[in-house]
RNA sequence: GGUCUGUUCGUCUAACGGUUAGGACACCAGAUUUUCAUUCUGGUAAUAGGGGUUCGAUUCCCCUACGGACUACCA
């Protein structure tokens, strides 16, 4: 069966990490059954909109690589696909609930709304509540048209029958069973005109033919409000499956995953940079922080669904193949952004090294270095197994280009010794008339001029690296001096016998 | 507080009611390596607690504990 699914999500902000991971297991179950991913905007608070918020999620979608059949920025036949832009389709539909007395008009202020919650305990708007408050369930028929006459605000609102076990049918919790008693008579449709999320929401869904709800656990509570709009509609027969994803945790103690634990941390929550046009401020997105798109969709997939088998790596497509909502766990994930890195590190091994390339090229056009392709796939090849994230090509490699001025002083004290100045003396004039040494020519002479002077290579190789690079670690040395090139080993070697006392004989 | 919901190594998770409770990340150790890293090999490490049902419970039921979500004219 052919799944039209829908993501969404309210332009309030930046899309969440875990709003990708929703939107995947939607694109997923679409990709898979051949059916239609959809992009609906949830619009309808108009003061928690922030602009740009939608572009932000459209370019997230696109960069995680969930694309979009139906919906905003794609239109389709069930257009537009704004709820802001529908105001009218929620207005006669929720006339119809009216008509059938499923929903009714109430007048109660903010402070009858308090007065009434603090009167009793675990009070709500509710079969217990209603009589007592302002609307026209209450009220007698005259005063309510003399309040509508008088354009009076007024909500509407969802009326919940009195006594009945509400069914819910989730597919990745089983049957939930709710008392209606327990339910309060939702607001519908706000003072101001606009719909809220169970109004919209379901309306929406019926007429875009969704067949597959799939949303984070937040929805759950008021899931049987919803089931309630379809019957009450009439709607029972086309509506959808439900899937209510388990939440993201943060990766200590407990909670949901929050923008705060991730700064906290270190580590981005958001997939794009995201400006916050009140504050000005920039929270670092994955993309920017350096995760590869396919890296972040194989983790986030794998963060509450598991294939069965003990495969791991999935591409997009095999994703695709692979998933099923009937694997999805019902337990929080805790959010570990080390194994999000692990698979960076696996994605970045497997990728050309001409496109790793020219991430070190990017960097250097910062900089302002220049470097051929060339020669940035030969240093791109000598550090691929050493970095989490592409800019660590240049943090990295910047040694190559820029010479070391200081030096890590612990290891001088160590290794800079007699003997091995005692063979880069003149090795260093032998590697200087090398203009292009292979790394092996580069070993050989090494290994040539310690034997004359009786002594062993492994004595000179610190020495050596600490001239070259300044430090202690980094990729193999002689594939450095490779790099580097004859003159300015040569170079570098002068340099660091000048500047370096030998303080160990 | 109320409602809903959840609970297997530190983390993500696997296990028709019968397994030495498996894998991955992380961690530790060994090997390889001219350094660091990589790679390879090995290791530590879990069924929240208590009752049932059963020949046998990680698995089914109940209770307890501990989490989480919701409890707005926000989504």
């Amino acid at each position: 069966m052919k799944a039209r699914v829908r993501f969404a999500p309210s332009p309030t902000g930046a899309l969440h990490i875990g709003g990708i991971r929703t939107a995947l297991y939607n694109f997923l179950l679409a990709r898979q059954s051949g059916g239609t991913m959809i992009l609906r905007i949830e619009d309808t608070d108009q003061n928690r909109y922030v602009s740009g918020a939608e572009e932000y999620i459209v370019e997230s979608l696109a960069w995680a690589g969930i694309q979009i059949d139906e919906g905003v920025g794609v239109g389709g036949p069930h257009a537009p696909y704004r709820q802001s832009e529908r105001k009218h389709i929620y207005k006669e539909y929720i006339q119809k609930l009216i008509g059938t007395g499923n929903a009714y008009y109430a007048f109660d202020t903010e402070a009858d709304l308090e007065a009434m919650r603090h009167a009793t305990p675990n009070a709500q708007y509710d079969h217990v509540t209603r009589m007592q408050m302002k609307n026209s369930l209450s009220l007698p028929p005259a005063e309510v048209s003399r309040r509508m006459a008088a354009g009076e605000p007024h909500v509407i609102r969802l009326l919940i029958p009195a006594q009945e076990e509400i069914r819910l049918a989730d597919l990745i919790r089983g049957d939930v069973h709710v008392q209606s008693a327990l339910l309060d008579d939702k607001v519908l449709m706000k003072s101001d005109g606009m719909p809220t999320y169970h109004l919209a929401n379901v309306v929406d869904d019926y007429l875009m033919k969704i067949t597959h709800v799939i949303r984070g656990e937040e929805w759950l509570p008021s899931a049987p409000h919803h089931v309630l709009l379809y019957r009450f509609f009439g709607w029972e027969n086309e509506m959808p499956q439900f899937a209510h994803l388990p939440l993201l945790l943060k990766p200590d103690g407990n909670g949901k995953l929050s923008k705060r634990d991730a700064d906290r941390m270190g580590f981005p929550i958001f997939p794009l940079n995201w400006t916050d046009p009140k504050t000005g401020e920039v929270a670092k997105g994955f993309r920017e922080h350096g995760y590869l798109p396919e890296a972040m969709i194989n983790f986030l997939a794998l963060l509450g669904w598991n294939p069965g088998t003990e495969q791991e790596v999935f591409s997009m497509d095999a994703l695709i193949h692979a998933f099923s909502l009937d694997r999805v766990g019902k337990a929080g994930a805790k959010f570990d952004i080390k194994k999000a890195q692990w698979f960076n590190e696996h994605y970045l091994r497997v990728k050309s090294s001409d496109t790793l390339a020219a991430y070190l090229l990017d960097e250097l056009k910062n900089e302002n270095i220049p470097c051929t392709l060339e020669r940035a796939n030969q240093i791109v090849i000598a550090l691929k197994e050493r970095v989490t994230f592409p800019q660590e090509f240049w943090e990295h490699g910047k040694f190559f280009f820029i010479a070391p001025v200081v030096f890590d002083e612990a290891a001088v004290a160590k290794k800079w010794t007699t003997e091995a100045v005692q063979v880069l003396e003149p090795y260093k004039e032998a590697i200087r008339n090398i203009s292009t040494p292979s790394a092996e020519q580069a070993k050989l002479l090494l290994e040539g001029i310690a034997t004359e002077n009786g002594i062993k290579p492994g004595q000179v190789l610190a020495a050596l690296r600490i001239s070259l690079t300044g430090g202690t670690s980094g990729p193999d040395l002689m594939q450095t001096i490779e790099i580097l090139g004859g003159e300015e080993t040569s170079r570098r070697i002068q340099f660091a016998i000048q500047k370096l006392p030998i303080t160990k004989k």
